[in-house]
DNA sequence: TAATATACTGTAAAAATATACAGTATAAAT
DNA sequence: ATTTATACTGTATATTTTTACAGTATATTA
């Protein structure tokens, strides 16, 4: 019930690249001028195809009142979907699908710096830097960190949010919250792998 | 020569927001409904304006034939630029262009509720429940708030952020700081108006 | 074989829209 | 003191646009 037929998709795209080279949407008449239909009631009949499918919506008794819904060429890079991760225990955190919870739209630059994904906080250790458990941290991926960066590190198959201290090859990795301990690393011993580290945070009350 | 002026402005900044909520540009009877115009021409001799300027072209003749050259504040399609407004001290938290301290690109629906403006944090009274000084409360203008909820009231010529709490007559405005007293409001002597409840935060680290 | 869905043409009227024209008001510049 | 620019109101009209209605044609399904 859900897919076009062929002429349908033809209207939609064309409604697409009209948009996109004109800022708004075509009139009836100019659809049947860019596809050759010779009546107007041709791009409505389609049009309203499209509406009941659930492409487009279209604003009635307005001028040019269509709307995109779905977008056929939605498969590209342009949109700012952020994907959120829980912090699992095992593993690093991945990109991978089954690892995505949701995604949240918005602007990567948002922060001072821009981010590649957000984890989702477990657990209360960050508590005392105002860091609450389900709170969305936005994490840049990079292993540039200096001492004192809130990082997103893997020890062996935990991945953990922590301040970071390094002194040779003694690693910190400091919480903030009085009943938590600081974790020590001597990395001559043990690997640490630096995933990234946080440029911000977002909370829903 | 190529500056707007301040109605200039609000205009183009109406299309864009038209665009982004719609899809397609508004006519000129509609952004005078947004703008508090009575006359369509108001709108008209803006759009020309602002075409002469090169912010937009008009394609003569089209209905909603407005196409967006420069982006006042640039943003994607999906998204919208939400103002970032100082808490201050004297008067209610206005939308006017002057209190805006800058804009954020991000999805009004990030949160769980849609919300209105973002309120840049003062001082540490909220610094137990995790909100620290310039931090960004996501702020939905309401007065539909329930006791619990992180509210923005304005007393006389204060405006504050705090938990809310309501008893008949008495309003508690209650910090999540030791150091910080609870505000009691007898609204029998007192006026306090709601200007809006928290429904996020962003935090830039 | 009839019914149904897709895919149109052609026409027309009502409603939406752009846009010209004639004014008014105010503040800043000359 | 007069011009100039900004910022409108109010009205009117030609044009654009939506949208309903009446058909035609063809392929697919029942």
């Amino acid at each position: 019930m859900k897919e076009l037929t062929k002429q349908q998709s033809k209207v939609l795209a064309c409604v697409e690249v009209y948009l996109n080279q004109t800022g708004f949407p075509p009139t009836r008449a100019e659809i049947c001028k860019e596809l050759g239909f010779k009546s107007p009631n041709a791009a409505e009949m389609h049009l309203r195809a499209l509406e009941k499918k659930g492409f487009i919506s279209i604003q009635s008794g307005s001028s040019r009142g269509i709307s995109i819904l779905k977008s056929q060429q939605s498969f590209e890079s342009s949109r700012e979907e952020m994907p959120v991760i829980g912090l699992v225990a095992a593993g690093s955190p991945t990109l991978a699908e089954e690892n995505i919870e949701k995604r949240v739209a918005c602007d990567p630059n948002m922060f001072s710096d821009s981010f590649d994904y957000f984890l989702k906080v477990k657990g209360l250790s960050m508590i005392e830097a105002g860091i609450h458990e389900d709170d969305l941290v936005a994490i840049k991926k990079t292993s540039d960190v200096k001492n004192g960066d809130l990082v997103v590190v893997r020890l062996e198959d935990e991945v953990t949010l922590k301040y970071f201290k390094k002194n040779n090859h003694n690693l910190e990795l400091i919480p903030a919250n009085k009943d938590f301990r600081t974790i020590k690393v001597d990395l001559r011993k043990e690997e640490a792998f630096v995933e990234g580290k946080s440029v911000g945070l977002i909370r829903t009350h």
